[in-house]
DNA sequence: ATTTCATTTCGTTATTTGACGAAATATAAA
DNA sequence: TTTATATTTCGTCAAATAACGAAATGAAAT
């Protein structure tokens, strides 16, 4: 029990849910979620480390930097169900369509670069 | 974005959750809760109240007992997603097996009375 | 090897949360 | 109407949580 838990408690955060919702759009890095959220970088990698240790997000490497994206291969059946649930809903929400146009403008490889 | 972060907080909490699982079997006043639980009826009543407010749970009244049971029609998609899958899962956790034999012995419309 | 810079860890602080017992409320029985 | 009892509300306290800045870490570039 106390995985799901764990991952119920993850998802009760509005900025982890926020950082949840713009993985869905493409893969970060924290300097970038930093940008969008509005908060400070100590404060983000904590998020970001609940988050991986309930088994939502997995990183890898890229260069100087550490990318983040939604697991590809869930470790348990709840995940596994939760995550697709998670893309249909809050797509109308005020707040997550606001990170959705500004993680357009916030692209460290292109132009705005952020870090 | 608010009522879905409640109702992944209301359960996030592991008493909370027993407590759903417990009306998954049938409904539940709150002195019955208390025994199974262990846990005081200002206790066991707040977590009710907060489940009931994250619209996982509704009441009704029976005599001098308040009896709690898993909402019937769900005021969201959400909820109405989330709860099916909560019956699916857990049922082979020590806990809550555990709670499901107390259950059975913690009657009190039949032999053991708790209240 | 040293510098640079993204990220994490640490220490601190304010807020939230879960627990309790006591008092208040409500409702059925006497 | 008074009594009995199930439940809720209130006040309190300890523990958990989310935030920050500063310092430490780690990996790429010079």
């Amino acid at each position: 029990m106390d995985n799901l838990l764990k991952t119920f408690k993850s998802l009760s955060d509005k900025n982890r849910m926020r950082i949840v919702k713009m993985l869905q759009v493409r893969p970060l890095c924290v300097c970038e979620m930093t940008v969008v959220l509005g908060l400070s970088m100590s404060t983000v990698s904590a998020h970001l480390s609940l988050l991986k240790s309930a088994g939502l997000i997995e990183s890898f490497k890229d260069g100087r930097w550490i990318y983040y994206n939604l697991v590809k291969n869930p470790t348990s059946q709840e995940i596994a169900s939760l995550l697709p649930l998670l893309s249909y809903w809050l797509n109308d929400d005020e707040i997550v369509k606001n990170d959705f146009e500004r993680l357009k403008t916030v692209d460290r490889e292109t132009s705005m670069s952020c870090c």
